[in-house]
DNA sequence: TGTTGTATGCAAATTAGTTGCATGTCAATT
DNA sequence: AATTGACATGCAACTAATTTGCATACAACA
């Protein structure tokens, strides 16, 4: 949740035009606390507005190459998008409930990775290193106790 | 590529009958250098021996469930699986290549993650952190040059 | 011999995402 | 004002990856 960011700004700075819809979708993903799936983003926008699907994964998209959002692979089939890490936002990792399906974000500095070695001696080029930790949440080992 | 590795034994030391699918799919994951997806795997068992796609698909899960194999996530695309760490082989982490598709592993060590801080104040269960590095491959950097 | 469990096959369904094409909207250009 | 072009969106159909339901086959067991 984000009460710094103005996410008509963040689209302008971005070069992109801050359509009704693209303020709509990029709103959502920064005031959840925990990234959401296309389909978690697309019913939201239609709670209040008419929205098509296919538009939802167009300025998800966009977004991604824009580096607004940030595009995370779940242990499951479907992304999660989430705010991509800006002045308001420190770049952090992600965990995966097994159980629940559910994504939460993990403070940022709770994992450390040095990928020094890596930088020197890998051949290609490095974009991204996506870190995901997969277990189970306090709230699902909480609900299998009885 | 692993010659030290007998697959019937790995499924039987894991309480699963050796059955000739489930031998092929394993020796194929595991006699390949980097990880594939489930349809690699169905078309080089059927380039030799006549299988369904889901009794892959059935394998590959049941594989997966023992920790015989890995399910590693492709950037949103099809899972690709590989061999799990085991006597034989360390734990690695991976590359996707964003432009061909292709996973590969990292040498065992390239990657330094520390994850103390977290096991110690995570509420939830962890069983697994996966760590995919994004990026261009080799080969991908060198055909883009002309 | 009958029954039960496990492995596999086949068809159909489902999930997640993509593509092609039509329409609307707004701004710049004639 | 009419024309053009660039986007943004919508809708229908499509594809890829995987899953489900149900049938069969075979082996072990009662």
């Amino acid at each position: 949740m984000c009460v710094n960011c103005d996410y008509r700004d963040l689209l302008e700075s971005a070069g992109l035009e801050p359509t009704t819809n693209r303020v709509r979708v990029l709103e959502i993903i920064g005031n959840n606390q925990f990234p959401l799936t296309a389909a978690d983003i697309f019913t939201t926008v239609e709670r209040s507005h008419s929205i098509n699907r296919v538009t939802v994964y167009r300025i998800l998209e966009l977004l991604v190459d824009h580096k607004l959002v940030e595009r995370l692979s779940a242990g499951g089939r479907a992304a999660h998008y989430g705010l991509a890490p800006n002045d308001n936002h420190a770049p952090h990792h992600h965990f995966f409930c097994t159980r629940c399906g559910r994504m939460d974000c993990l403070n940022p500095g709770s994992l450390d990775l040095s990928s020094d070695r890596l930088r020197k001696t890998f051949s290609g080029e490095i974009e991204r290193i996506e870190i995901r930790v997969d277990g189970v949440c306090r709230n699902c080992l909480k609900s299998s106790v009885h």
